[in-house]
DNA sequence: AAACGCAATTTCGCAATGCGGAACTAAGAG
DNA sequence: CTCTTAGTTCCGCATTGCGAAATTGCGTTT
């Protein structure tokens, strides 16, 4: 289901941009952390409790090697072991980090009001978004009062191949980093990745053209969306915006001729917002 | 505010319960893991944005070995820089975990009707709480449609040391763990120690004689609770579930007499149900 | 402009620390 | 009682993280 290993992505994190470069070790990466978390990046919503085992296999990391990350984050309270099951999962700590990274996001504050009024006028939902990896994770989510489905919590993760905030991340970021997103995508699905390399290129076309990218049906098939980036002045990291519902209820229609201006006119006003600093 | 540095966590958690002990080092421990989360933790809700100076400052730990950290975690995507400010701030990753946490945690979806029950019965706010150094993490969070005021967030934070959710937990506490703990409360704020450990003493009693905690005003001025732990059957460690209100809306004779008895009868039905698997 | 203060990064030699193959123990399953 | 499968302990090696001090970089001040 998963990669084969996220082992990858550590060696990637590590190197500069260049294929070409050899194992130059970078002196001032700490793979002793970057192992740590991935430790804890193992325990997603579908694996709650994870032996050393199974950790060891899920990151690629050697037995003992975990055995000490486990014993570290335990001691630490990110883990709890649980006797009966021989097995750990996360503890309350972590939560602590997810909640900091909220409060501490000032945009949430500023979009928010703007998604709502969409969210009411479109009777779907209005998310936003960052990336992990190929995912992108959900920041802050408003919903029309009507809206009785698409129920996404904040911290949850949809991919960036198949839905329209994702085409939108991709259509916004610089040549170079999108190439190594879709190399990635290609590598963790080959079979479907023709579709999904049209659908990501429709996306780039649309995007040029309108200012928004469209999924339909095409992350769930009884889903419809529109996506906006949003790109942070400081380097900071490229924002999504989407408004999407079931597809009975959001016709393609009315997303390419109406939910998307509209969608983009919103995050062209939290620009101007976030301006102001 | 904060305690001087946090290093002296890292320190117990390396240890043996042992305090005569000299630093004998655990071959098992990975102080790099253990001080890169440090430098996450390092980031409260109310310290949103910080640089390197500021985060040794805040986890004594030295300017360069902070240095490699962040931009480590950066790499990793758990850190945003962002040029403008010279300062770093969480990324989403770092919210994902958080999510993974709640999901995974089963007692939630259990424990969650019942609690929504006696919020309603009761116009408070009930909530289940996780330990993390002397804080209680909230988990999980119902309460009553009446309710307007208390609006704490899953994920947010509040003390052991002064509230009847953590009065519940240090009275089920094992004697030398909760000696440890208000060694930790003692140090931090000497000022108020002879209240605060009054209060915690009256707590030990009162969880002995009735099942149930109370903090009158003691937390907040304006808030008044009673707090239950539950000690789980395998070795996970305690939750402590608690019914607070604003003190004109919850009197203390009626937290004495009617909601505590209540939230007590609540936990053993939780875990009764826990019991079943 | 030059000089200053302040913060962040880089340097660099040292040894502590994390590493992982292999051996060992523990706990089921047949 | 063996066979498998999970987890820990060993232990020597060299990688990797360490931190004092020097360096760079930036924004003020004189």
């Amino acid at each position: 289901m998963t990669t084969g290993s996220s082992t990858e992505w550590l060696a990637r994190a590590r190197e500069e941009g260049g294929p070409s470069g050899e194992p130059k070790r970078d002196r001032q990466f700490v793979e002793a952390l970057a192992r740590g978390l991935e430790v804890l990046r193992a325990f997603q919503p579908n694996h709650a409790q994870l032996g050393n085992q199974e950790i060891a296999r899920a990151t690629g990391l050697p037995k003992p090697t975990v055995s000490r990350l486990t014993y570290t984050l335990t001691k630490l309270g990110y883990l709890t072991y649980s006797e009966r099951l021989g097995k750990y999962h996360l503890g309350a700590p972590a939560l602590a980090l997810g909640y900091a990274v909220l409060s501490n996001m000032g945009i949430r504050q500023l979009a928010r009001p703007h998604m709502q009024e969409l969210a009411d006028y479109s009777g779907a939902s209005v998310a936003l978004g960052s990336r992990d990896r190929l995912n992108l994770i959900y920041v802050e989510y408003c919903r029309s009062n009507a809206a009785v489905t698409l129920r996404l919590d904040l911290g949850s993760k949809v991919p960036i191949a198949t839905t329209s905030m994702g085409r939108a991340l991709l259509a916004a970021l610089p040549e170079s980093e999108r190439e190594h997103l879709m190399d990635f995508i290609a590598k963790r699905d080959p079979e479907r990745w023709p579709q999904i390399r049209a659908g990501i290129e429709r996306g780039i076309e649309d995007y040029a053209s309108r200012g928004f990218t469209m999924s339909i049906g095409e992350w769930k098939s009884d889903v419809n969306g529109v996506g906006v980036p949003m790109i942070p002045s400081d380097g900071s990291p490229i924002m999504v915006f989407n408004c999407g519902a079931p597809s009975f209820q959001l016709s393609r229609d009315r997303l390419e001729t109406d939910i998307g201006p509209r969608l983009v006119n919103m995050v062209r006003g939290v620009e101007v917002l976030l301006g102001h600093h």
